[in-house]
DNA sequence: GGGCGTCTCCACCTTTTGATCGATGCCCGG
DNA sequence: CCGGGCATCGATCAAAAGGTGGAGACGCCC
């Protein structure tokens, strides 16, 4: 192992959850926190500034950029620092995108101060770590056959998730009720389900869409 | 305002959490912190054993008791501590329950430090404050209608939102579709629409149900 | 005792949704 | 250049859900 800290920054919307990280990774020898970020684009601008070797990245934030597209936005650069996935709630939707982003690792924040450490120290070393919850939910989504929806299935039922029906949600997408019909019918066969409501509850359980 | 520090009790299951209010309260002074709780349980237990002025309650544990019941206990006993909730996300499922409950004030964990500390000062006088979204949503549910369903309603609504037809819920509940459709109908005209999908999607916007 | 809310159930009818066949045009990659 | 996934639409038909207008039973409270 390197002589040299980790340098870190903590990139989270709420300064008791900033202070916290802080406070936990402050306890362990080999770690210096150089910087903090409030806002997304903020976590972008001091990653790109250099000096860093691990982002403490949380998903959600208050508004404008969120997680996933900052991490992408840090780790497109050249020499960019690894990318460690913080946060609260876990769920498909979210998950998904940040690792596609190009996270190094993915934890819950009520993960204990030690498993804490050790991601960290395992991301800055380049390899990843996902909480026990995370590494599941990915495995059964390869052993699955693909419950992924196109863009257009997902528009259409994130209409409906909202209440609209048939009708209306064919005038907000300039489309015939035949074809949302049809969006339906091939949700229904992917999500295993058979009406709309059915379709809605698996996706939300899925993290397809969100609430 | 008193000499003796106000003495604070924090029950949260997420320890980055723990230590960041640690961290924030520490800082400012008049404060101590004479223990911390990672279960709901644990937290009625050494509030019950006196020696404190505030409990910093978070409403989500991992498991078993919740924060709003936690804090039915707590303030139950005379002489009891005053309780804060400080939590992530805010719905009325969440808040209503607790204010009820007893707690004397309910903020999110986004509010800055100068904030917080307010608030556990203004507790410990027994005085109350709301995070402003959450004082938003009280004024709203004041001024509009009732719009609180049945226990049985909130039963059928529950089932419904799983996706279950009326004739799964009617078997679920043992109930004749008949019936299950008289308390949709009433639930629809509370809610102000008009299918089981928008009703779905309004209850979970009001917190009335949970996902 | 009478009113009120809740929970239960019935019948009849209309509307919406879902199931099952289709069909066309587009684009992308092997 | 051809196959396949995607998006778009059509027509039926059956099933589910919703709308209307009841009614009886129970408990609670004034």
């Amino acid at each position: 192992m390197n002589d040299l800290p980790i340098r870190i920054l903590i990139a989270d919307d709420h300064p008791v959850v900033r202070a916290g990280l802080r406070a936990v990774l402050e306890t362990e020898p080999g770690f210096s926190i150089v910087a903090e970020a409030a806002t997304a684009e903020r976590a972008v601008e001091l990653a790109a500034a250099g000096g860093t070797d691990v982002v403490l990245m949380d998903l959600q934030f208050g508004g404008g950029m969120n997680g996933s597209q900052a991490t992408a936005a840090i780790t497109a650069r050249p020499g960019a620092p690894r990318v460690l996935i913080v946060t609260t709630y876990d769920t498909d939707a979210d998950t998904l995108p940040a690792i596609e982003a190009g996270a190094t690792g993915y934890l819950l924040k009520d993960a204990p101060p030690e498993d804490l450490a050790a991601a960290v120290r395992t991301a800055a070393a380049g390899r990843t770590t996902l909480a026990p919850a995370v590494a599941d939910r990915l495995m059964n989504r390869l052993r699955a056959p693909h419950t992924s929806l196109t863009r257009r299935e997902t528009e259409v039922l994130t209409l409906v998730a909202e209440g609209l029906s048939n009708q209306r949600v064919s005038e907000r997408l300039h489309l015939t009720q035949a074809t949302v019909k049809s969006h339906l019918a091939h949700i229904y066969a992917k999500l295993g389900v058979d009406s709309r409501t059915a379709a809605v509850a698996a996706a939300l359980g899925l993290g397809i869409i969100r609430r």
